[in-house]
DNA sequence: TGGGTCATGTAACCTGTTACATGATTAG
DNA sequence: CTAATCATGTAACAGGTTACATGACCCA
């Protein structure tokens, strides 16, 4: 259940309508997490069954009414005992189709497997070429905090993709040096 | 869709029961893929109805009965074309739980999350110890293959999983520092 | 005049999780 | 005597994906 956490998370930094959670979670959570935006409008409403929100609508002209979202106490409070679970086991868990793909590969030709890994190595060079910015991104928004030590959890989580990316970089050419011998 | 996948490409080296698929899973690609008992039998009731597979009952005494599975030619074409699809973007996506945590760690004691980074740490070094017999385990299943090109791949998805443990032991060490300073 | 942004969703379907059920055999 | 192993699942629910719908406004 995390991606109800994800939006009580970022609701705890302010009031927001599902229009722009689902454009805040796109440019911050997305790394470890995706979400459809039918999937957040859905899980709003159940967060406000739950008392975890409240909601309020604000009236626009031209365009669709806002449907502003605010935490509640309760909410905060699932927050932190979310944060505060002390069994990890189940965090670790990733999965990672590419890999999967991988494992199964001698069905394919060596030579596509290896055209399919510089693909991705390709791939991690963009994503880490996008992630050079995020340093300056986070402390843009990180003045409108009053909490301005989320800034270090947020810079932290951008290290490990940058550590993650250089990795898998890494280990494609590995990997790819491997298969050229053997091909 | 990749349980389906997966357990098409484990049923492609070997007939299997349910109960076998189930722990060869747990084996091979509990790493980057993670499934329940009960959904292994849901789907594959579901690929037995698209033909991808055909089952054999196997009476026993004093035992349930086994219902073998068999992969048809339809689930060999099915696993290459998943296999040979170009697009790599979905594939890359991955979600992570504990990141998602340390986005919104701000919300508890420093204190506190430097003792879960620590269990983190130790956690990562323990699958890592368990990893470390990877390599054996890998070259006695491969025996039974006809094709032992297969290890190659195994041990390439091993590779991932050790750069990848060592990679986050080295986050979490870089981490605990930085929060220590700023404590 | 065509595409992007703003802003809301619903419906159908698929996939994943949790809890439960059965019952004999075997190893410590 | 107890726990694990063998071997099958079903039911209910939760979470994720895909496709579709509406409609004004703004910019090139």
């Amino acid at each position: 259940m995390s991606l109800k956490h994800g939006l009580l998370g970022l609701l705890n930094y302010g009031d927001m309508t599902g229009y722009e959670l689902d454009k805040a979670f796109k440019v911050s959570l997305n790394f470890f997490w995706q979400a459809q935006t039918s999937q957040i409008y859905r899980e709003l409403n159940a967060m406000e069954k739950q008392a975890w929100l409240i909601s309020q609508i604000i009236p626009q002209t031209g365009k669709p009414n806002r449907k502003l979202y605010k935490i509640t106490d309760l909410g905060r409070a699932e927050l932190k005992k979310w944060l505060s679970k002390k069994d990890l086991e189940e965090d670790l868990n990733v999965k990672n189709v590419f890999l999967m793909k991988m494992f199964f590969s001698a069905e394919v030709n060596v030579s596509e497997t290896i055209d399919t890994l510089k693909r991705y190595k390709a791939q991690c060079l963009g994503d880490l070429q996008a992630m050079s910015q995020t340093g300056s991104v986070i402390s843009d928004y990180g003045q409108n905090l009053e909490n301005k030590k989320s800034m270090v959890y947020w810079a932290s989580t951008a290290t490990f993709g940058v550590y993650y990316l250089n990795m898998c970089v890494k280990w494609a050419e590995d990997t790819i040096k491997t298969l050229e011998e053997i091909s």
